[in-house]
DNA sequence: CGAAAATTTGACATGACTCAACTGGAGTGG
DNA sequence: CCACTCCAGTTGAGTCATGTCAAATTTTCG
Protein backbone atom coordinates (compact mmCIF):
# COMPACT_ATOMS: atom_id res chain seq x y z
CA UNK A 1 0.00 0.00 0.00
CA UNK A 2 1.60 3.28 -0.89
CA UNK A 3 0.55 5.42 2.32
CA UNK A 4 3.40 7.99 1.96
CA UNK A 5 1.12 11.02 1.65
CA UNK A 6 -1.15 9.97 4.01
CA UNK A 7 1.90 9.35 6.51
CA UNK A 8 3.06 12.40 5.80
CA UNK A 9 -0.49 14.16 6.56
CA UNK A 10 -0.33 12.48 9.73
CA UNK A 11 3.28 13.41 10.79
CA UNK A 12 2.53 17.11 10.64
CA UNK A 13 1.04 17.09 13.48
CA UNK A 14 2.64 13.97 15.79
CA UNK A 15 5.12 11.93 15.82
CA UNK A 16 4.87 8.20 15.69
CA UNK A 17 7.25 5.55 16.14
CA UNK A 18 8.06 2.77 13.65
CA UNK A 19 6.24 0.04 15.62
CA UNK A 20 3.23 2.79 15.94
CA UNK A 21 3.54 3.35 11.83
CA UNK A 22 3.25 -0.55 11.28
CA UNK A 23 0.56 -0.80 13.60
CA UNK A 24 -1.49 2.24 12.31
CA UNK A 25 -0.74 0.76 8.33
CA UNK A 26 -2.51 -2.68 9.60
CA UNK A 27 -5.08 -0.50 10.65
CA UNK A 28 -5.92 0.91 7.35
CA UNK A 29 -7.90 -0.11 3.70
CA UNK A 30 -6.41 1.15 0.67
CA UNK A 31 -8.74 0.75 -2.34
CA UNK A 32 -9.49 1.84 -6.07
CA UNK A 33 -12.68 3.31 -7.15
CA UNK A 34 -13.71 4.44 -10.49
CA UNK A 35 -15.07 7.93 -11.90
CA UNK A 36 -18.50 7.35 -10.97
CA UNK A 37 -18.59 4.59 -8.13
CA UNK A 38 -20.19 5.45 -5.07
CA UNK A 39 -18.15 5.38 -1.80
CA UNK A 40 -21.16 6.12 0.15
CA UNK A 41 -25.06 6.15 -0.40
CA UNK A 42 -27.30 8.41 1.48
CA UNK A 43 -29.45 5.74 3.73
CA UNK A 44 -26.18 3.51 4.26
CA UNK A 45 -24.21 3.90 7.49
CA UNK A 46 -21.18 5.55 7.04
CA UNK A 47 -18.53 3.15 8.06
CA UNK A 48 -15.24 4.29 7.13
CA UNK A 49 -13.75 7.81 6.74
CA UNK A 50 -11.82 8.21 3.53
CA UNK A 51 -8.51 10.21 2.52
CA UNK A 52 -8.22 11.13 -0.72
CA UNK A 53 -4.23 9.71 -2.28
CA UNK A 54 -5.20 11.05 -5.82
CA UNK A 55 -8.26 11.74 -7.47
CA UNK A 56 -11.35 13.65 -6.30
CA UNK A 57 -14.86 13.08 -4.69
CA UNK A 58 -18.01 14.86 -4.11
CA UNK A 59 -19.93 14.67 -1.02
CA UNK A 60 -23.40 15.23 -1.95
CA UNK A 61 -27.42 15.31 -0.51
CA UNK A 62 -30.57 14.81 -2.32
CA UNK A 63 -33.33 16.16 -1.00
CA UNK A 64 -36.91 15.21 -1.40
CA UNK A 65 -37.46 16.80 -4.92
CA UNK A 66 -34.93 15.20 -6.12
CA UNK A 67 -32.44 17.90 -6.16
CA UNK A 68 -28.54 17.66 -5.51
CA UNK A 69 -26.86 20.07 -3.02
CA UNK A 70 -23.04 19.27 -2.71
CA UNK A 71 -21.76 19.78 1.05
CA UNK A 72 -17.42 19.44 -0.43
CA UNK A 73 -15.37 18.09 -3.05
CA UNK A 74 -12.50 16.34 -1.24
CA UNK A 75 -8.98 16.56 -3.32
CA UNK A 76 -5.66 14.76 -2.55
CA UNK A 77 -4.67 14.76 0.53
CA UNK A 78 -8.56 15.63 2.11
CA UNK A 79 -10.98 13.47 3.92
CA UNK A 80 -14.81 12.55 3.26
CA UNK A 81 -16.93 10.91 5.59
CA UNK A 82 -20.75 11.57 6.15
CA UNK A 83 -19.13 12.70 10.07
CA UNK A 84 -22.82 12.40 11.61
CA UNK A 85 -24.13 8.78 10.29
CA UNK A 86 -20.19 7.85 11.19
CA UNK A 87 -20.33 8.51 14.85
CA UNK A 88 -23.85 7.69 15.64
CA UNK A 89 -24.52 4.48 13.10
CA UNK A 90 -27.38 6.34 11.90
CA UNK A 91 -28.14 6.42 8.07
CA UNK A 92 -26.09 8.92 5.85
CA UNK A 93 -27.67 12.42 4.82
CA UNK A 94 -24.94 12.21 2.20
CA UNK A 95 -23.72 10.41 -0.90
CA UNK A 96 -20.13 10.27 -1.73
CA UNK A 97 -19.01 9.59 -5.07
CA UNK A 98 -16.43 9.70 -7.21
CA UNK A 99 -15.74 12.49 -9.86
CA UNK A 100 -12.81 11.24 -11.61
CA UNK A 101 -10.67 7.46 -11.21
CA UNK A 102 -10.21 7.82 -7.51
CA UNK A 103 -7.47 6.03 -4.59
CA UNK A 104 -7.86 6.11 -1.27
CA UNK A 105 -7.49 5.28 2.34
CA UNK A 106 -10.03 4.39 4.78
CA UNK A 107 -10.24 3.94 8.52
CA UNK A 108 -12.86 1.76 9.30
CA UNK A 109 -15.03 2.87 12.98
CA UNK A 110 -13.87 -0.28 14.48
CA UNK A 111 -10.11 0.05 13.32
CA UNK A 112 -9.94 3.88 14.60
CA UNK A 113 -11.26 2.93 18.19
CA UNK A 114 -9.03 0.18 18.14
CA UNK A 115 -6.27 2.80 17.14
CA UNK A 116 -7.09 5.48 19.48
CA UNK A 117 -6.77 3.11 22.47
CA UNK A 118 -3.23 1.81 20.41
CA UNK A 119 -2.04 4.92 20.04
CA UNK A 120 -3.14 7.60 22.03
CA UNK A 121 -1.26 10.29 19.95
CA UNK A 122 -3.93 9.44 17.60
CA UNK A 123 -6.73 11.12 19.14
CA UNK A 124 -4.90 14.55 18.67
CA UNK A 125 -4.31 13.86 14.75
CA UNK A 126 -7.98 13.76 14.47
CA UNK A 127 -9.10 15.76 17.40
CA UNK A 128 -7.27 18.79 15.35
CA UNK A 129 -8.32 17.71 11.53
CA UNK A 130 -12.16 17.81 13.17
CA UNK A 131 -11.68 20.96 14.53
CA UNK A 132 -10.04 22.53 11.35
CA UNK A 133 -13.56 20.36 9.42
CA UNK A 134 -15.74 22.06 12.06
CA UNK A 135 -14.01 25.62 11.42
CA UNK A 136 -14.31 25.58 7.70
CA UNK A 137 -17.89 24.36 8.26
CA UNK A 138 -18.46 27.65 10.43
CA UNK A 139 -17.18 29.78 8.20
CA UNK A 140 -19.29 28.23 5.45
CA UNK A 141 -22.53 28.94 6.90
CA UNK A 142 -21.48 32.46 7.79
CA UNK A 143 -20.70 32.99 4.32
CA UNK A 144 -23.85 31.24 2.78
CA UNK A 145 -25.59 33.87 5.47
CA UNK A 146 -24.11 36.61 4.73
CA UNK A 147 -23.15 37.00 1.48
CA UNK A 148 -24.83 37.41 -2.50
CA UNK A 149 -24.45 34.54 -5.10
CA UNK A 150 -21.81 36.68 -6.91
CA UNK A 151 -19.82 37.59 -3.64
CA UNK A 152 -19.84 33.47 -2.83
CA UNK A 153 -18.55 32.27 -6.37
CA UNK A 154 -16.16 35.34 -6.21
CA UNK A 155 -14.57 33.82 -2.63
CA UNK A 156 -14.70 29.83 -3.57
CA UNK A 157 -12.60 30.91 -6.76
CA UNK A 158 -10.04 32.77 -4.55
CA UNK A 159 -10.57 29.80 -1.84
CA UNK A 160 -10.59 26.70 -4.05
CA UNK A 161 -8.55 28.20 -7.38
CA UNK A 162 -7.52 24.66 -7.93
CA UNK A 163 -10.89 23.17 -7.50
CA UNK A 164 -12.25 25.42 -10.02
CA UNK A 165 -9.87 23.83 -13.28
CA UNK A 166 -11.25 19.85 -12.71
CA UNK A 167 -14.60 20.67 -11.90
CA UNK A 168 -17.66 21.23 -14.05
CA UNK A 169 -19.27 24.91 -13.16
CA UNK A 170 -22.77 23.06 -12.70
CA UNK A 171 -21.47 21.86 -9.72
CA UNK A 172 -19.71 24.53 -8.32
CA UNK A 173 -23.31 25.89 -8.67
CA UNK A 174 -25.05 23.38 -6.14
CA UNK A 175 -21.61 23.57 -3.92
CA UNK A 176 -22.62 27.54 -4.10
CA UNK A 177 -26.60 26.83 -3.02
CA UNK A 178 -27.69 28.41 -6.60
CA UNK A 179 -28.64 27.30 -10.18
CA UNK A 180 -26.24 26.43 -12.72
CA UNK A 181 -28.15 29.05 -15.14
CA UNK A 182 -28.25 31.66 -12.42
CA UNK A 183 -24.32 30.85 -12.15
CA UNK A 184 -23.74 31.20 -15.72
CA UNK A 185 -25.72 34.65 -15.53
CA UNK A 186 -23.24 35.77 -13.16
CA UNK A 187 -20.08 35.04 -14.79
CA UNK A 188 -21.14 36.88 -17.90
CA UNK A 189 -21.70 39.30 -16.29
CA UNK A 190 -18.62 39.57 -14.34
CA UNK A 191 -16.82 39.00 -17.25
CA UNK A 192 -18.62 42.47 -18.96
CA UNK A 193 -18.28 44.43 -16.38
CA UNK A 194 -14.74 43.79 -15.61
CA UNK B 1 -16.38 26.89 41.96
CA UNK B 2 -19.54 24.96 40.74
CA UNK B 3 -18.29 22.86 38.32
CA UNK B 4 -20.97 20.37 38.41
CA UNK B 5 -22.25 19.91 35.62
CA UNK B 6 -19.41 20.42 33.25
CA UNK B 7 -17.79 17.32 35.05
CA UNK B 8 -21.13 15.43 34.25
CA UNK B 9 -20.61 16.54 31.00
CA UNK B 10 -17.01 14.97 31.21
CA UNK B 11 -17.86 11.75 32.73
CA UNK B 12 -20.16 11.03 30.29
CA UNK B 13 -17.38 10.02 27.98
CA UNK B 14 -14.27 9.19 30.30
CA UNK B 15 -13.24 8.63 33.37
CA UNK B 16 -11.02 10.38 35.06
CA UNK B 17 -9.14 9.63 39.11
CA UNK B 18 -9.72 12.27 41.55
CA UNK B 19 -6.53 13.64 40.89
CA UNK B 20 -7.41 14.44 37.40
CA UNK B 21 -10.09 15.68 38.34
CA UNK B 22 -8.42 18.21 40.74
CA UNK B 23 -6.11 19.20 37.63
CA UNK B 24 -8.80 19.61 35.50
CA UNK B 25 -10.36 21.73 37.73
CA UNK B 26 -7.23 24.20 38.13
CA UNK B 27 -7.15 24.60 34.76
CA UNK B 28 -10.90 25.85 34.51
CA UNK B 29 -11.99 29.23 35.11
CA UNK B 30 -15.67 30.11 36.26
CA UNK B 31 -17.12 33.60 35.34
CA UNK B 32 -20.50 35.65 35.45
CA UNK B 33 -21.42 37.44 32.87
CA UNK B 34 -24.63 40.03 32.77
CA UNK B 35 -27.34 40.21 30.26
CA UNK B 36 -25.44 41.88 26.60
CA UNK B 37 -22.27 41.87 28.02
CA UNK B 38 -20.09 39.86 25.52
CA UNK B 39 -17.71 36.76 25.73
CA UNK B 40 -15.99 37.93 22.53
CA UNK B 41 -15.72 40.59 19.96
CA UNK B 42 -15.46 40.00 16.18
CA UNK B 43 -11.93 41.11 15.31
CA UNK B 44 -10.42 39.59 19.06
CA UNK B 45 -8.61 36.69 19.02
CA UNK B 46 -10.82 33.69 20.33
CA UNK B 47 -8.56 32.91 23.59
CA UNK B 48 -10.65 30.36 25.49
CA UNK B 49 -13.72 27.57 24.96
CA UNK B 50 -17.01 28.65 27.06
CA UNK B 51 -18.97 26.06 28.80
CA UNK B 52 -22.41 27.20 29.58
CA UNK B 53 -23.32 26.28 33.30
CA UNK B 54 -26.58 28.63 33.45
CA UNK B 55 -27.78 31.00 31.13
CA UNK B 56 -27.84 31.56 27.33
CA UNK B 57 -25.47 33.10 24.59
CA UNK B 58 -25.61 34.47 21.06
CA UNK B 59 -22.53 33.88 18.18
CA UNK B 60 -23.20 35.92 15.59
CA UNK B 61 -21.32 37.68 12.56
CA UNK B 62 -22.06 41.24 11.74
CA UNK B 63 -21.13 41.73 8.04
CA UNK B 64 -20.02 44.69 6.08
CA UNK B 65 -23.43 46.34 5.91
CA UNK B 66 -23.31 46.03 9.48
CA UNK B 67 -26.14 42.98 9.42
CA UNK B 68 -26.46 40.56 12.06
CA UNK B 69 -25.97 36.96 11.33
CA UNK B 70 -26.60 34.43 14.18
CA UNK B 71 -24.37 31.41 13.95
CA UNK B 72 -25.74 29.43 17.13
CA UNK B 73 -27.20 29.81 20.38
CA UNK B 74 -25.37 28.62 23.52
CA UNK B 75 -27.96 27.23 26.19
CA UNK B 76 -27.13 24.72 29.67
CA UNK B 77 -24.47 22.68 28.93
CA UNK B 78 -23.68 23.58 25.58
CA UNK B 79 -20.26 25.24 24.30
CA UNK B 80 -19.57 28.49 22.69
CA UNK B 81 -16.43 30.10 20.75
CA UNK B 82 -15.12 30.86 17.36
CA UNK B 83 -13.00 28.00 16.77
CA UNK B 84 -11.38 29.15 13.51
CA UNK B 85 -9.78 31.99 15.86
CA UNK B 86 -8.84 29.60 19.01
CA UNK B 87 -7.19 27.15 16.99
CA UNK B 88 -5.14 29.53 14.45
CA UNK B 89 -4.68 32.66 17.05
CA UNK B 90 -6.34 35.03 14.12
CA UNK B 91 -9.20 37.79 14.68
CA UNK B 92 -12.42 36.35 15.39
CA UNK B 93 -15.47 36.37 12.56
CA UNK B 94 -17.91 36.65 15.53
CA UNK B 95 -18.79 38.22 18.35
CA UNK B 96 -20.61 36.15 21.64
CA UNK B 97 -23.13 37.69 23.66
CA UNK B 98 -25.16 36.80 26.23
CA UNK B 99 -28.70 37.58 26.04
CA UNK B 100 -29.53 36.60 29.65
CA UNK B 101 -27.04 36.80 32.98
CA UNK B 102 -25.00 34.17 32.33
CA UNK B 103 -22.68 31.49 34.25
CA UNK B 104 -20.13 29.69 32.57
CA UNK B 105 -16.92 27.89 32.27
CA UNK B 106 -14.23 28.74 30.66
CA UNK B 107 -10.71 26.79 29.58
CA UNK B 108 -8.07 29.39 27.88
CA UNK B 109 -5.86 27.57 24.78
CA UNK B 110 -2.72 27.06 26.88
CA UNK B 111 -4.47 25.80 29.63
CA UNK B 112 -5.94 22.74 26.90
CA UNK B 113 -3.01 22.27 25.66
CA UNK B 114 -1.35 21.17 29.15
CA UNK B 115 -4.22 19.22 29.91
CA UNK B 116 -4.04 17.47 26.75
CA UNK B 117 -0.54 16.40 27.83
CA UNK B 118 -1.34 16.16 31.38
CA UNK B 119 -4.57 13.47 30.85
CA UNK B 120 -4.41 12.19 27.53
CA UNK B 121 -7.85 11.11 27.92
CA UNK B 122 -9.22 14.59 27.46
CA UNK B 123 -8.19 14.77 23.86
CA UNK B 124 -10.91 11.93 23.40
CA UNK B 125 -13.49 13.78 25.09
CA UNK B 126 -13.07 17.66 22.97
CA UNK B 127 -12.52 15.29 20.25
CA UNK B 128 -15.84 13.80 20.78
CA UNK B 129 -17.60 17.06 21.44
CA UNK B 130 -16.12 18.81 18.15
CA UNK B 131 -17.33 15.36 16.33
CA UNK B 132 -20.55 16.48 17.35
CA UNK B 133 -20.10 20.12 16.35
CA UNK B 134 -18.98 19.17 13.09
CA UNK B 135 -21.85 17.08 12.71
CA UNK B 136 -24.20 19.88 13.43
CA UNK B 137 -23.08 22.03 11.59
CA UNK B 138 -22.54 19.69 8.43
CA UNK B 139 -26.44 19.37 9.35
CA UNK B 140 -27.11 22.72 8.99
CA UNK B 141 -25.32 23.41 5.95
CA UNK B 142 -27.35 21.07 4.65
CA UNK B 143 -31.06 22.23 5.81
CA UNK B 144 -29.99 25.54 4.63
CA UNK B 145 -29.05 24.26 1.48
CA UNK B 146 -32.30 22.65 0.40
CA UNK B 147 -35.11 23.74 2.84
CA UNK B 148 -37.46 26.64 2.23
CA UNK B 149 -37.68 29.75 4.62
CA UNK B 150 -41.40 27.48 5.98
CA UNK B 151 -39.22 24.53 6.20
CA UNK B 152 -36.08 25.74 7.87
CA UNK B 153 -38.77 27.58 10.59
CA UNK B 154 -40.74 24.29 11.46
CA UNK B 155 -37.27 22.42 11.77
CA UNK B 156 -36.23 24.82 14.22
CA UNK B 157 -39.13 25.05 16.03
CA UNK B 158 -38.96 20.83 16.64
CA UNK B 159 -35.46 20.77 17.25
CA UNK B 160 -35.16 23.12 19.42
CA UNK B 161 -38.66 23.65 21.54
CA UNK B 162 -36.49 24.90 24.56
CA UNK B 163 -34.40 27.53 22.86
CA UNK B 164 -37.89 29.70 21.07
CA UNK B 165 -39.36 30.00 24.31
CA UNK B 166 -36.64 31.59 25.83
CA UNK B 167 -35.45 34.06 22.29
CA UNK B 168 -36.99 36.90 20.72
CA UNK B 169 -38.88 35.93 17.31
CA UNK B 170 -35.62 38.42 15.01
CA UNK B 171 -33.40 36.35 16.68
CA UNK B 172 -34.74 33.10 15.34
CA UNK B 173 -35.21 35.07 12.08
CA UNK B 174 -31.31 35.53 12.08
CA UNK B 175 -30.36 32.77 12.71
CA UNK B 176 -33.02 31.03 9.78
CA UNK B 177 -31.09 33.49 7.89
CA UNK B 178 -34.38 35.13 6.81
CA UNK B 179 -35.74 38.46 8.04
CA UNK B 180 -38.22 39.73 10.98
CA UNK B 181 -40.68 40.89 8.67
CA UNK B 182 -40.91 37.48 6.70
CA UNK B 183 -40.97 35.05 9.40
CA UNK B 184 -43.49 37.36 11.06
CA UNK B 185 -45.51 36.56 7.43
CA UNK B 186 -44.41 32.91 7.67
CA UNK B 187 -45.65 32.24 11.21
CA UNK B 188 -49.50 34.19 10.23
CA UNK B 189 -49.79 31.63 7.06
CA UNK B 190 -48.65 28.71 9.35
CA UNK B 191 -51.35 29.55 11.86
CA UNK B 192 -54.18 30.79 9.16
CA UNK B 193 -53.85 27.48 7.38
CA UNK B 194 -53.61 24.68 10.33
C1' DC C 1 -18.19 12.94 -37.29
C1' DG C 2 -22.02 12.53 -34.26
C1' DA C 3 -24.20 12.19 -29.80
C1' DA C 4 -24.34 13.44 -25.22
C1' DA C 5 -23.18 16.62 -21.76
C1' DA C 6 -22.35 21.25 -20.28
C1' DT C 7 -23.12 25.95 -20.80
C1' DT C 8 -25.49 30.05 -22.33
C1' DT C 9 -29.40 32.94 -23.20
C1' DG C 10 -34.09 34.84 -22.83
C1' DA C 11 -38.84 35.36 -21.07
C1' DC C 12 -41.24 35.02 -17.24
C1' DA C 13 -42.36 33.69 -12.27
C1' DT C 14 -41.73 33.91 -7.33
C1' DG C 15 -39.80 33.76 -2.73
C1' DA C 16 -37.86 36.72 0.10
C1' DC C 17 -36.39 41.60 1.06
C1' DT C 18 -37.07 46.68 2.02
C1' DC C 19 -39.25 50.33 3.91
C1' DA C 20 -42.68 52.47 6.30
C1' DA C 21 -46.64 52.54 9.07
C1' DC C 22 -49.15 50.49 12.68
C1' DT C 23 -50.25 47.53 16.96
C1' DG C 24 -49.59 45.97 21.33
C1' DG C 25 -47.38 44.89 25.40
C1' DA C 26 -43.85 46.00 29.27
C1' DG C 27 -41.65 48.99 31.85
C1' DT C 28 -40.93 53.67 33.98
C1' DG C 29 -41.76 57.68 36.28
C1' DG C 30 -44.53 61.53 37.60
C1' DC D 1 -52.72 54.72 37.90
C1' DC D 2 -52.30 57.17 33.81
C1' DA D 3 -49.21 58.89 30.11
C1' DC D 4 -45.15 58.00 27.75
C1' DT D 5 -41.68 55.56 25.65
C1' DC D 6 -39.45 51.63 23.92
C1' DC D 7 -39.13 47.41 21.81
C1' DA D 8 -40.96 43.33 19.48
C1' DG D 9 -44.00 41.96 16.29
C1' DT D 10 -47.36 42.60 12.37
C1' DT D 11 -49.02 44.18 7.97
C1' DG D 12 -48.95 46.04 3.25
C1' DA D 13 -47.02 47.90 -1.12
C1' DG D 14 -43.50 47.71 -4.08
C1' DT D 15 -38.95 45.74 -5.49
C1' DC D 16 -35.14 42.66 -6.35
C1' DA D 17 -32.38 38.55 -6.41
C1' DT D 18 -32.69 34.30 -7.83
C1' DG D 19 -35.40 30.45 -9.80
C1' DT D 20 -37.92 27.94 -13.69
C1' DC D 21 -38.45 26.37 -18.11
C1' DA D 22 -37.32 25.95 -22.75
C1' DA D 23 -34.49 26.67 -26.60
C1' DA D 24 -29.96 27.58 -28.65
C1' DT D 25 -25.09 27.03 -28.58
C1' DT D 26 -20.69 25.13 -27.36
C1' DT D 27 -17.71 21.59 -25.65
C1' DT D 28 -16.34 16.96 -24.86
C1' DC D 29 -15.26 12.65 -26.22
C1' DG D 30 -16.15 8.01 -28.03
Amino acid sequence: MNTKTFLTSINQHIELTSNEHKILIENLTSRNYLKGQFVLQQGDICKNETFVVKGCLKTFHVDEEGQEHIIRFSLENWWASDIGSFITKTPANSNIQCLENTKVIQISFENIQKLYTLIPKLERFFRIRIEKGFAASEGRIIRNLSLTATEKYLGFRKRYPQIEQRIPQYMIASYLGITKEFLSKLRSQLISNQ
